[in-house]
DNA sequence: TCGTTTTTGATCGCTTTTGAAAGAATTGCA
DNA sequence: TGCAATTCTTTCAAAAGCGATCAAAAACGA
């Protein structure tokens, strides 16, 4: 696993103990100690860092992963997304609904990030978003962009809270491209975070259309925190595995169903 | 790994340590001490000099390789590298006002984003900014951060505009720490653009103390738009290249002036 | 070539990090 | 519940690393 004969930068110690924790679980304090070849009390006090960065959580004898949801982290772990085709083509069917001089939102999300990299040379649009991820990607180039101002939320990479509104309350947009951590025919979308919920829920009232971007392995799913319901949903865009009763459902429903 | 008998000019050399961190994530000082035969003195300097560009950022030991996701700073590379050091030391001097829990603001600019770097494991502050940069070098770890929302003014990577003072008129900060094109004894503080000195003038309301940070070049400048006048400013800092009217006149205004 | 500027290396306090030790707290087990 | 074993926190001192300063060396320009 860990090996390492001459010493080891603390930064980078604590970097292996973060990615251990994180696809462990569960790490034991003695075990680090002999992995990484420090003392008992070296390990407390990179544990007592990461802790304090919110990266773990310590408990008698060792420490655990944060408690984050599994579907969450898979947006910013590009590399083990399965669904990683999937999205791309969600995002480029997303992309032909855009019109000339269109004004569209974007949220968080790795598919709505898709998106934004097809935009860089769109600089007919303009782009309001609360994705700091999407505003780097367009930071050189591409449509004008408003920026929703508000908290920042290190796991989505998001602005959310109060703040938020402020701005949100001022504009409106086209057409607002969602994406969601689960959607069912029940409860309509959710998430993970309520202060997440809560925005998309404001640009939900902003926008004339609003099209959901989700793939397949979010149907069914239900997250914490409810986003609206699907009266509020103007189109769906997904991938062919979609289990036809989503497709048929919500097609009765009113909403545009299209499978990339 | 590294070799070399005969020595190295300095650009080579630090060429030679920053693709090294890029490929490896890590060095030691010691380790670079021995490969490149030279003192651990100047090792350190060429890694002082490779984190002001923002090419690594160093740790205690040695350096590490910078997140991949932060934004390129093309726009500042090249031309102002004879400020480099006055700007690290402009930055460092400042981060020694920061109190703890304190809340602080930070607009655009090369000497604010050093400013930022700084502030990684600092996370009982709070952090508000207008600068997509300086959000972006803490997206993952560090203050908690409230992003002013507004319009993205590309070429400052800076958000401006009507909006902006949605979010700033909701907050109050300890400390303001502002950059600013020109200034000079005569006009105060001046910048190039209007929608920009607008909000550095709305921060300055709201902040309990003001501190400029300005390199001694932007001494005797005057730029377009006018930002405010002395009676804002708390304290400058700057370099010791300042001419000496400046620090005496402004002293006697009751500024604090510091000399990095 | 000479004088000036820049770079380099050595030294000295100072800070950060580390490991060990002692007492307090927690857990497991009877 | 009480005891033993383990783990935790606190404290302290040693070690490693750091910034600042200064003088020597090298590079540069006239």
């Amino acid at each position: 696993m860990i090996r390492d004969h001459n010493p080891v930068l603390a930064p980078q110690r604590r970097e292996i103990i973060r990615s251990f924790v994180q696809k462990e679980g569960v790490v034991r304090v003695e075990d680090l100690r002999k992995s990484l070849k420090v003392s008992v009390a070296t390990i407390r006090r990179d544990l007592e860092t990461l802790e304090g960065m919110g990266k773990l959580r310590r408990v008698h004898g060792g420490a655990v992963a944060v408690e984050k949801n599994r579907l969450e982290e898979a947006v910013f772990d590009d590399k083990t997304n399965r669904a990683e085709s999937e999205k791309s083509r969600i995002a480029k069917m997303a992309y032909r609904l855009i019109d000339r001089n269109d004004s569209i939102y974007l949220d968080g999300g790795s598919t709505t990030l898709r998106l934004a990299r097809l935009l860089r040379e769109r600089t007919d649009l303009t782009l309001v978003t609360n994705s700091l991820r999407a505003a780097a990607e367009l930071a050189e180039s591409g449509p004008r962009i408003l920026l929703i101002g508000g908290e920042l939320r290190r796991i989505s990479q998001t602005m959310v809270g109060p703040l938020t509104s402020a701005v949100l309350g001022q504009v409106r947009v086209d057409k607002a491209f969602m994406g969601t951590m689960g959607f069912c025919l029940e409860n309509g979308l959710t998430t993970t975070d309520p202060n997440e919920s809560y925005v998309k829920a404001l640009v939900a009232e902003q926008a004339g259309r609003v099209i959901l971007l989700a793939d397949s392995g979010k149907a069914g799913k239900v997250s914490f925190a409810r986003v609206s319901g699907w009266d509020k949903v103007d189109a769906l865009i997904s991938d062919d595995n979609l289990p036809g009763r989503f497709a048929k459902t919500l097609r009765k429903r009113g909403l545009k169903v299209r499978l990339a």
